[in-house]
DNA sequence: ACAGATATATCAGTTATTGATATATCTGTT
DNA sequence: AACAGATATATCAATAACTGATATATCTGT
């Protein structure tokens, strides 16, 4: 199973700092404005990692700049917040996080083969 | 199976850079010397990643400080280079490594629930 | 003695993150 | 309608981490 081809100007961006991989992670299943993804992303590190406001919406600048998300209508809900801004992403960030997820996967396969952690299961 | 618990001193240095998680993962299967870390870091990583030396020899000294890697005489090969200095990691180096490598693989396997990568085959 | 690779170290400039602060808007209560 | 507290975005100064270049010394082979 192939998978797409990262394009050659976003493989400097591997390794993901990450404040850029836990945005492009949270955005990976809809879209969702900033302070969601500051939420989101508290919950999925169990709270250990906490990204605050600064990271946060200067990351958001920067993926925006970099075309790998792009800012989007809030899709039309009842529930109405004026100061919300809905981001989603693009062709290139969804390129580039699944990049990101296999070289993890690949780092941790290694590792198993390795034996530096516990085998399979949980 | 339980892993052991990390230190909650070294919690807040997850995740780990790039830099300190590459210079850990090289230590894992024994001792080495600083520019053998450099080597081995770009060919794990297809030579994508490049770690130059003014990254690695401060990272290793910011290892060294914070108690995650030490120092060692180097394991008396027939081979002898004065300039060599050899580093292999500590206990809390070998912890905060398993740490990350288990943070990592759940982070992957979140990925394939939500279908964002190819499932478990390469 | 020399050339080129190996090995460590340091520096100045850049980029990324942090924590604090500011401002505005929303929701629910009285 | 006034208020309190949570939600939401934005910006700033300080710190931390990384980069690329440069310097220096040592090793190997000729």
């Amino acid at each position: 199973m192939k998978r797409a081809q990262l394009p050659e100007e976003l493989e400097p961006l591997l390794p993901l700092t990450p404040a850029v991989f836990f945005v492009l992670f949270s955005l990976a299943d809809g879209e969702k404005h900033g302070y969601a993804i500051m939420q989101e992303t508290s919950a999925l590190s169990g709270g250990k990692f906490r990204m605050g406001p600064g990271t946060l919406y200067t990351t958001l600048q920067r993926l925006l700049d970099l075309g790998l998300i792009e800012e989007v209508q809030g899709s039309g809900g009842v529930e109405q917040d004026s100061r919300r801004r809905y981001y989603r992403l693009t062709g290139s960030g969804k390129l580039l996080l699944e990049a990101e997820v296999g070289r993890m996967d690949s780092v941790v396969r290694l590792a198993r083969r390795r034996k530096l952690v516990p085998g399979t299961a949980e």
